[in-house]
Parts: C-alpha cells; structure tokens; sequence
DNA sequence: CCTTGATCTAAAGTTAGGTTTAGAAATTAC
DNA sequence: GTAATTTCTAAACCTAACTTTAGATCAAGG
C-alpha cells in the first residue's frame, strides 16, 4: 500500500466540518473534482481540503457556488496550489468584500440621511434602489418610502 | 362616494414598484394588513405605501421577513405612524446594519491577515467560524483554510 | 466468509421569498 | 347591459444551496 491512496469523502467532511452530501453537491457544481478509485469511490488530495475551506470562507463573504466556480478557476490546474497561490485569488475576495462594506456603509448613511431625517417624501432618495441590483430580473422597487410623484 | 375608499393592490403595487402577488405574499407573512370592501378585494391606507416601502428598505439590509415582521410590531397599532414612529423603529435598523458592516469588517481585516499573510495553517484561524452563525442549526465548519490538528 | 459501516446514484424534499396558473367573482369602461 | 380589467383563492412552480431517502455496492474487521 502506498502511503496515500487519497481521502475518502467521509475523511474529507471530518477534516472540513461540511456534510458528505454537501461536498457531492459542490463536486455537481464543478468546485471540486475529486478521482475514483477502481470501486467507483471519490478519492481527494489533501489540497481539497483547502479548496472547500476557501469555498467555505468565500460563501461567508457572500459568493454565490458561481461565483466561486469562477474565483477558483483562477488557480492553476496543472499543480497542486501553492500559498502564493491562494493568495493571489484572495485578493479577488478582498475586492468583493470592499465592496459590499463600501455598499452597506453609504445605505446606512442614506437611512440616517433620510428615514433619520424624518423627511419620509423621496422619489429622490437615495434609499431608492442601491445600485447593487442583484436580484433585478423583474422589474426592481420604483419609489421607496414615500407617495408616489403624481400624489 | 367619500374622498377615498383606499387604495386597490394593483394600484398599491404601482406606487410602490411591487409585484401584486408579492403584497399579498407580504400579507400572509403577517407584514401587511388590509381591510376588505364589499366584495372582498384588499383595500389599502396611503400609509402602507411607506410600510411596504420601509419593508424593502429592511430586505436591501439583509433582513429576513420574520424580523422584519418584528420591527414593525414597533409601530403603534391603534393610528397612522408618524415620521417619528418611523425614526424610532429605524433605529433598530441602524443597528443592525453596523453590526453586519462590523462583521464584515472584521472578516476583511481577517483575510488580510490570514490568508494575506500566507499562514494558510489554522485551526486558529479567526476566519473559521466568524461568531455571526446565521444558518447554524447543523454542525458548522470546524477547520478552514488547512490540515486538521492532528495532521 | 460474513457483518458492519462507508459510499454510490438518482430523485425527492426543504427553506426563503416569491411568481405563475386556473377558474371564478368583482369592478370599471363604454 | 355588456365587455374588458382587476382581483380573488388555492395550489403549483421557481432558484439557491443543500439534505434526506432508498436501494445497491464497496471496503474493512474479525
């Protein structure tokens, strides 16, 4: 026996703390892509455990399994990643991370500006529609807290 | 025919840029309570445009319907609020919000410091588990970013 | 060898926050 | 007094991110 044949899945959702079944589902969303062994059973490499920490880490920053698909298809596949690596895909967490501080800091200065204020009108509030549209597929809120303009 | 009978919901969805089966949806959710006219449709108060409107405003800071429910609960039941009502109840809102800015803050500073610093080791980590443990009902990660303790 | 535990697949179920659909009844417009 | 719009209810459907279930196969221990 070599001194490594791989994890098993169950190893893997023990070092992790994820459940078995959720790191299936990630393998169907293309986060990780463990190999088999000759009985059909998922092996992983001891760098998987990184992977699904990252996966984990960057779900808590907000990512949607997508997005992550994305982040982690900047690391280099002909090797096992380095810390360097990591590093430098962290940096695109970091960018998202601002952003959203930077997007939930200027709507707490709007609340306090406006519903603070007292003024309560506001087809012109900035309150209206905080430009980080991520659910807009149907058409999104038009006047926030307020009559509308023809009232 | 009195000065008004209030508002229809498909009239209340236009002023307020909502979809008719999400106000009704926001009613069976306890958010919202119309009255209704003879023929049993959903007549509204010009006040609940700045109900629904103080309710999307709440979604954009990341509450859930059930607390937002909670919120309103705040407001006086037996008139109309006032811009004041509105700035008492909005207050828990500002709360709110500085905590998730807080939270997201300290995770930022985190990721600098962790994975930024190429450490990559850590049951340490602070990045693991990040006390705000939204969606813990099952068990939760326990090891992120590295090899487990006993490795 | 046999039993126990781990893993396999596919499909269905779950929660949040809604939307869509269908058929009926109410309202409005002409 | 029709015809066209709205609204009504109930139930089914939708996406994201998983979990659960069922029945079968694999792996490991004694």
């Amino acid at each position: 026996m070599a001194v490594s044949e791989g994890l098993a899945i169950g190893a893997l959702a023990r070092r992790t703390g994820l459940a078995v079944s959720a790191i299936r589902y990630y393998e169907a969303q293309g986060l990780i892509s463990p190999w088999r062994n000759a009985g059909g059973q998922r092996r992983y490499q001891r760098a998987d455990i990184r992977r699904l920490s990252f996966v984990m880490i960057a779900q808590q920053f907000g990512l949607t399994l997508p997005e992550i698909r994305e982040v982690l298809s900047g690391l280099p596949g002909n090797r096992t990643p380095t810390p360097q690596d990591w590093q430098d895909i962290s940096k695109g967490l970091r960018a998202h991370l601002d952003q959203r501080i930077d997007t939930l800091t200027r709507l707490r200065d709007n609340l306090d500006g406006c519903i603070g204020c007292g003024c309560l009108s506001l087809p012109k509030c900035a309150l209206y529609n905080p430009d980080d549209r991520a659910k807009s597929n149907g058409s999104g809120p038009r006047y926030l807290m307020g009559d509308s303009p023809e009232a």
